[in-house]
DNA sequence: CAATAACTTGAGGCATGCCTCAATTTATAG
DNA sequence: CTATAAATTGAGGCATGCCTCAAGTTATTG
């Protein structure tokens, strides 16, 4: 059985984790995510394994917090070519907001939660992509794998430019991939 | 003075740091690039000062020889598009040739050797642009921050995804550039 | 109110890698 | 050949941070 306190422990340290990951990176000392969520590393360890466990236990719930929001405004586009556009701004400013989160997603080990969230929510934008495709607003050889290498990018962009760099980058692919 | 075998272990110590960055990273530990270079740490601290001088006196030279041959194929187009593209194609490549100069360049500190070759680099490409938007062949507010910003995205893209996303990021980019 | 399984604790062992400096060696000029 | 300035050497001190585990604490159940 799984004592109630330990999952407070987990919640508060998925917390922490989301706030020293932002204010220090991914590779911050866990002994500080610990002490943020007044807890000693043992049970950092005990709750979550490791570095990895800890960054896919806390970045996969704001994940799928950030993609439900966005899929909700794209969602709302009736043209299809302005659903697509819609999808990767909305990526973007979430990569902007949670630098974090948009590192953390671009290594996620293959098979974590945070990976397979990640699948699911590339599916959308696949299908919009699609849609932008038949729509005739986007070139046909566009493929999900260029939005990916975009929001790759984007991850370093951030960090080594500036997040109105990463917008511009973001436009410019747009109307290069338009027809 | 200097003495002449200083010099030749100056030498062989950036020969060795150009190998082990682009095997293990900038990260790489300095024992190996002095063992490599047949000599012990402490004459790397006695050349170069610290890891940042050492990449900063690898890297610069091999930077020059590479944007020399850029230069070079860019210069033998006549048409100012195709010089422009042959710049940011031949630039590509070298990334994807020699990842750890790209990364290195992606995080020169300002004031750096580095940074300014690096510099001069980008008002050769800058002119290109220019040019490229006096023909009409490309965006009139085209910046050459979004350059800048195409190859610190192709870093990411190289060491996270592929050589070939890289390349089609790039094409992708030319073609939102044009107008 | 036990009894016990679940959980927490944090000092400490381990690994990595940076950088220094006193002792030693070597190139070079005169 | 000698004097000496220039270089080299590498063991070792320092810092960082990971992760563990034996001892102690606490929630929960009957």
């Amino acid at each position: 059985m799984v004592r109630a306190d330990a999952q407070l422990n987990a919640e508060r340290l998925r917390t922490a984790a989301q706030e020293v990951f932002a204010e220090r990176g991914l590779g911050a000392p866990l002994e500080e995510i610990a002490s943020r969520a007044g807890v000693s590393v043992g049970t950092l360890y005990n709750r979550f394994g490791s570095r990895e466990g800890l960054i896919d236990g806390a970045m996969t719930v704001l994940l799928r917090e950030q993609v439900e929001a966005i899929t909700a405004r794209a969602g709302a586009c009736v043209d299809a070519g302005a659903r697509f556009a819609s999808y990767l701004h909305g990526l973007v400013e979430m990569q902007i907001l949670t630098p974090a989160l948009a590192q953390s997603i671009a290594q996620a080990p293959p098979g974590s939660e945070l990976a397979k969230e990640c699948a699911t929510a590339m599916e959308h934008v696949a299908a919009a992509l699609a849609g932008a495709i038949d729509a005739g607003v986007v070139r046909s050889d566009a493929r999900i794998d260029d939005v990916t290498a975009l929001l790759v990018a984007n991850v370093a962009v951030i960090s080594a430019v500036n997040a109105d760099s990463a917008r511009r980058l973001t436009s410019v692919v747009l109307a290069g991939l338009r027809q």
